[in-house]
Parts: C-alpha cells; sequence; structure tokens
DNA sequence: CTACTTTTCGTACGCTGTACTAAAGACGCG
DNA sequence: CGCGTCTTTAGTACAGCGTACGAAAAGTAG
C-alpha cells in the first residue's frame, strides 16, 4: 500500500486526483499532504500545481469524485425505490471515503458531478408528482439523516460487525454502573451484543422518513408497524 | 471584536476553552491557532501548555462546551416533547457554532457534558417506554439527521432568510434554464422566494422522524397528512 | 539547428504545533 | 530577611505545511 510507484506515468488533473482519494482511503485526509501526494505518485510537489491551482482544487475535486461514485436515481423509476438505493449507495460512498462527509461542510462550490447528482435528485422527486415545496423537503431531509448518519459512523472508535465490544468493554467497565446507567444498560443489552453494527441501523431511520414521505404522497407507502 | 485583551485575567483550562470558542466563532475554525489563541487572550503561545496536554485536548474540550450549552432532556416530560425541544436546541448550538459539526467527525473521545448529555436522551426515552433496541434506533435517527442539517446549513454559502437570492442569482444564471433545469426550477420557484431560510426545513424533517417514532410507540402521534 | 510551448522542479517564505529549557512569581519556613 | 520549592509564564528552535517565484528540462514545429 502506498508505494513509490516507480513507472511515471504521466500527470493529469484527473490522476492527482484519482491518487489524492486513494491515499486519503488509505492513511487519512490529514495524510493528504501536497508532498506526501507528490511523493505517493513519483513526483515533486511543485509539479502538481500545474494541474491544480491549490489545494482547495484538489479537495474540492476528491469530494465531487465521491459524489460521481453514487449512482444516479433514475426519474422514471419508482420515486421510493430509487430513493431507498440511493440513498445506500450514498452512505456506502461515504463509509469508503470516510474523510468526505467532514470535507462537506468546508466545501460549498460543487463540482461537475455533485450537480448532476442534485439534477437527477431533484427531477426523480418531481417527475414522481412531488411539488417543488415537498421536494425541497424531502431532499433536505434525506440528505440531512445521509451525512448525519455518515457522520456519525465516521465518529465511531470501531467499525463493522462485533468489533464495537472489543473497544468497548473497557471504556464500560469503568463505568461501572454508576454515573451512567443508561449508557452502560444500551452498551451491554444492545452494542455488546454479538453481530452488532452500527450500519444496521441505517435502514431504520431511512424507512421512516421515506414512509413519512410516502404518507403524504398519500401513494400507499408502508402501513404503520 | 477580537482585541487584544489588555486587562490579563488570570489563566486556567475554562478561560482557554472559551476564548478558544469565541476566536472560533468569530474567525472560523481554521482561524484558531495556538498562537492567534494566545494572543486574543493576552499571553504568549507556551502558555496555554500549562493548561491543556495539546491542541487536540482544546478542540475534545471545545466540542463539549458546544454540548454544555444544550438544555439536557427532562427524562419526566413528555418524550415527543422533550425530543422535538432538544432538536431544536442542538441545532441552535451547532448554528452558534457553525466548526463544531466538522469537529464530531474526527473527535471521537467525548467529554463529561457529552456523556451527561447521552445519559439524559437514553433516560428520557427508556422511561417514556422505548425498548433498548427502539431507544438505539430513535437516538441514531434523531442524532443522524439534526447533524446532517446543521451540516448542510454549515455549508451553505449563505445563512438566515432572504440572504440566498442575492448569492444565488448570478449563479443560477450561468446555468440559465439549460443543463440543470430541475436545479433552476427549485432555485426560483422556492429559494429565490422572498423570506426563505434554509433553516425552515428543519422542522418537517424533524417531524417525519417524531411522526415515526410516535405511530411504533402507538400513542397517539400526529395522524397522516 | 532554432524558437517556442508545455511540463517539471529547486529554493525560499511565512505559517503551523509543540519539545525543551529557562526564567519569573508565589509561598511557606527558618 | 534568605532560601528552597512549586506554580506559572516565555524564548528559542525544529519539523512540517501550502505555495510564490523563477529556472530548468522536455517536447514540438518550422
Amino acid at each position: 500500500m502506498s508505494a513509490v510507484n516507480p513507472e511515471r506515468l504521466p500527470l493529469s488533473r484527473e490522476r492527482v486526483l484519482t491518487c489524492a482519494v486513494e491515499l486519503a482511503d488509505e492513511s487519512g485526509i490529514s495524510a493528504l499532504t501536497i508532498r506526501s501526494l507528490a511523493q505517493s505518485m513519483g513526483t515533486k510537489p511543485m509539479s502538481l500545481y500545474y494541474y491544480v491551482a491549490n489545494k482547495d482544487e484538489i479537495l474540492d475535486g476528491i469530494v465531487d469524485m465521491v459524489f460521481s461514485e453514487v449512482q444516479l436515481p433514475s426519474p422514471s423509476g419508482n420515486w421510493r425505490d430509487e430513493m431507498h438505493s440511493r440513498a445506500h449507495a450514498m452512505r456506502a460512498a461515504l463509509t469508503r471515503h470516510p474523510w468526505a462527509v467532514g470535507l462537506l461542510e468546508s466545501r460549498s462550490s460543487p463540482g461537475p458531478a455533485t450537480l448532476r447528482h442534485h439534477e437527477a435528485m431533484l427531477a426523480t422527486l418531481r417527475e414522481a408528482g412531488f411539488s417543488i415545496q415537498l421536494t425541497a423537503h424531502a431532499y433536505a431531509a434525506l440528505d440531512s439523516y445521509i451525512y448525519g448518519f455518515a457522520l456519525q459512523e465516521a465518529a465511531l472508535p470501531f467499525e463493522g460487525r462485533d468489533t464495537a465490544a472489543e473497544i468497548t468493554t473497557p471504556i464500560m467497565e469503568r463505568f461501572s454502573t454508576g454515573e451512567y446507567p443508561r449508557m452502560v444498560e444500551i452498551a451491554v443489552e444492545h452494542v455488546l451484543k454479538p453481530g452488532y453494527d452500527f450500519g444496521d441501523e441505517f435502514d431504520f431511520g431511512l424507512n421512516l422518513i421515506l414512509d413519512g414521505l410516502s404518507r403524504l404522497m398519500g401513494d400507499g407507502g408502508a402501513p404503520a408497524e
């Protein structure tokens, strides 16, 4: 992983961004420096500046690359299915690239893939009969949930199934059953159970939102219970 | 704003964190450096290190301060009211300190205020009759939504009512009605309308989630429509 | 070959967090 | 008073950061 590339492929803006994504995935966003990026590509720092204006442009670029990995919803499909699968695709992309969600806050100039994505989302909802207002409401609600979930996932000290126990047990023991009884309860009875994976919570909240939207659209969404 | 403080109040860990929050609020999180913080307090950089181990501890500390600003939900109150008002309190805190949501991703060691907050949330839900599983589901869903909403709000290039128009109009004109018709539609018919404020979208998604939870609890939440 | 454009990179500057060390102030005790 | 000791404050220095500037190298056309 991340060895110095002996074969010097020709540089290009695309390759810079691709390597930047790889480096951030492997070593974290804080390890993504101009110097380390150049080294991983077998070049010198200043060479990169021929293809990007500055580091911010790299950050904007890799955020856009993450969006480009997410399959666009189809305006001709069933809106609920489309929203469900695009939500999972989005979350998967943000899980593959946990640094992306932290970057969203500071980047305010969306790239072409991001714009295409927004356009496809809006088209899908509008085509399904959502009013302009409801489209705005729904899109904001869905993305808030997805981004926030990814944010919480990225902040977890563990990841994946079962690994929570190893990390959490020593912490919980410090609390014993004293000051934070409810947290201990949740930990013992839920988080530390074999097979636990925070990622499994995703569908619950997503369906809460989709059910609510279905009801507002009056097209027979999932019934209560 | 942020003039050098002539009267040198005695230093302390609390004062360091308080000033750090102020400085981040005024000038953004990237302007919060050890040197600038020391200067705003009328001291020298290295003096701060007597009260905090390193900058990470400052960041952990100011995140915890944000949590401490959020009123705790009461386990004896009506759960839905408590969740509603704590959601708004949380969002308000994250709007006052937009840098906090970006910090959540990288901080994984919660402070005392954060732990108290979690404990109060869990207690309120459990006391209201939520099962352990449902408590975990509900908490994850609510916080995902709140954090994600705050994240999107922090990423907006404009803030507050009406100001969207000034920023968005020149951008939208570039798109004209060509490549992104749905985005232009939403902009013209919704975002650019007088009185628009993205913050108003918050209640919609929040109520979607709370309605869904009410239904699962079978205690007469808001009916559809 | 020359002339020109495209691409690469060496050096240097101001910024960052902070390790190490020293100095100054506070305070009790004889 | 002096003295030792602990607390608190700073000075200096170093490695690493993004990147401005300008020169060097490589590629291409005439």
